[in-house]
DNA sequence: CTTCTAAATCGTAATGATTCTGATTTAGGA
DNA sequence: TCCTAAATCAGAATCATTACGATTTAGAAG
């Protein structure tokens, strides 16, 4: 995770790419959210994403960094986790993959899964409306978290 | 769907029985809100409970609807369904189901799936901790809405 | 390299959902 | 009927997020 990991490296100019190819403008607040994001495997909140990126960018507003995170949803570069309560939870792996949220610390994990890829829709549902995304979530408490209640 | 239906009676019931269980104080104010969730199979959020309840008990506060809404989700009593954005909904059908939430008008609609209900967790999961819940949720535009479109 | 303009940003105020606080009331047991 | 822990109330506070109006800037065009 140095300043010049080849992988981060890599996935930026990906990034920018896509910018380019959306029409998005490259700015310095878009690129530096979006690297905080795909530098680690946490999922980060909107607030620690924006503390972080204020340590390189200290006027960065709070308001730029909810406008970015929404931005690169739409363009299919970040992903949004649910939370039951408290702030949403975002992610640049855009690998298919599922979510284990734990009830006591908060924390996600990701996992994937092919039955759960594949999992098929009732037939049923075609008449309720037409079905853009498929999300499971799973909740419980995580490994770290049991040890410690001991 | 009368003030006097049976089964809304009976779903009373069980309810006070529950709460006498679990050492729950049966007031006016927790009946009601219990009464608002059981009666109808939309998913009302607490600020909606607390409106419709207010015409009954003008008093009541939304501190309690929320409270009352917590404890309730407590003891077994209500789900809470989790939506991408703006305020949890609530729901007293504890029979297993999953949500297709619509991304245009925000309504949830319930439905039943035995895949889902089946579906197996991948081995992997147990080294991240003990799952408690699992939870399909679908996005998409429901079929009111796809009609407006046009 | 300069000019232009829509898009993006900034700082702050506003909003919406939810929770907290401290005073008061009440359900249900003794 | 009395007592007490639990529950409620009203309103202030907090937290996450969005809106607003003024300013700046990326990138296209000349």
């Amino acid at each position: 995770m140095t300043a010049h990991d080849p992988d981060i490296e890599r996935r930026l100019e990906a990034f920018a790419e896509t910018c380019r190819r959306r029409g998005l403008k490259l700015t310095h607040q878009r690129t530096e959210v979006f690297r905080e994001l795909t530098a680690g495997a946490e999922h980060p909140d909107a607030e620690t994403i924006y503390r972080r990126v204020s340590r390189r960018i200290p006027s960065i507003s709070r308001d730029t960094v909810y406008r970015t995170l929404a931005t690169l949803e739409e363009h299919g570069l970040v992903r949004r986790a649910e939370m039951l309560a408290g702030s949403a939870r975002f992610d640049a792996n855009m690998d298919r993959h599922h979510h284990f949220v734990c009830n006591r610390c908060g924390r996600v994990y990701d996992f994937y899964s092919e039955a759960f890829d594949e999992i098929a829709l009732p037939r049923a549902l075609s008449d309720l409306g037409r079905i853009e995304l498929c999300h499971v979530q799973l909740r419980g408490i995580c490994a770290d978290c049991a040890r410690a209640e001991h």
